[in-house]
DNA sequence: TGGATAGTACGCAAAAGTTCGAACAAGCCG
DNA sequence: CGGCTTGTTCGAACTTTTGCGTACTATCCA
């Protein structure tokens, strides 16, 4: 197994941010991603099979929000801080800061 | 016609919010309404039939994106910018800000 | 009242997304 | 080598979304 491929910076669609991030699941990987920086497919607690889990987290590279790095038989994922942040500013910061809030009505 | 039911503020979710802004047309309306903060749904240049359109704004205000005030037989549209910035403080802009960004690969 | 304007609601068809199990591929370890 | 672990790919079933035309409601104006 190579290297999957990822979107270059230049190329990554607004749109297809807000695509990846709209999917509970997707959200909840990207939330955990951003305080353990590194994970693999099998660490996520998600309710959800195999299969499933990695066509979400192959939305999520393709839309350039995760990097795949490949190490032995597991692929690491982290989020693509830099490459987001040089694209769009603040956007990501934004999201999961969005995302720590509490949903509650208070 | 009356008033269009809005979604409280409490209850507004961020992975409803992305699914409203991951649609091509429905960013750039959210955009359009960010320069001039009311719009009817006739002053729209989206590419699409009224029912079509009809259909987007309606996303857009139940996912709390954007208010709806009747005037006569218009509806004007605007964004919810108070209530996105108390929910999810710093998203709206972060999500303009980026929308602005040139989409050239340079 | 009658007509024009602005938008919604409904029903439909096409396209896209979600989810799973089964089969496959690739690297590790005994 | 053979089996175990990790993850991808494929096909199928199901749901959701998108887009449109038509019919409808509501408001304004002459």
């Amino acid at each position: 197994m190579r290297t999957p491929s990822h979107p270059a910076t230049e190329s990554l669609q607004l749109a297809g941010i807000f695509h990846a991030l709209s999917d509970p699941a997707r959200l909840s990987i990207v939330t955990g991603l951003a305080e353990v920086e590194e994970q693999c497919c099998s660490d996520l607690d998600v309710p959800l099979s195999k299969s499933t889990l990695s066509h979400h987290l192959k939305v999520l590279r393709e839309a350039g929000v995760t990097t795949t790095r490949v190490e032995g038989t597991r692929r690491l994922m982290s989020l693509r801080r830099d490459d987001l942040d040089l694209r769009f500013p603040g956007l990501l910061d934004a999201v999961l800061n969005a995302a720590r809030e509490p949903a509650d009505a208070h």
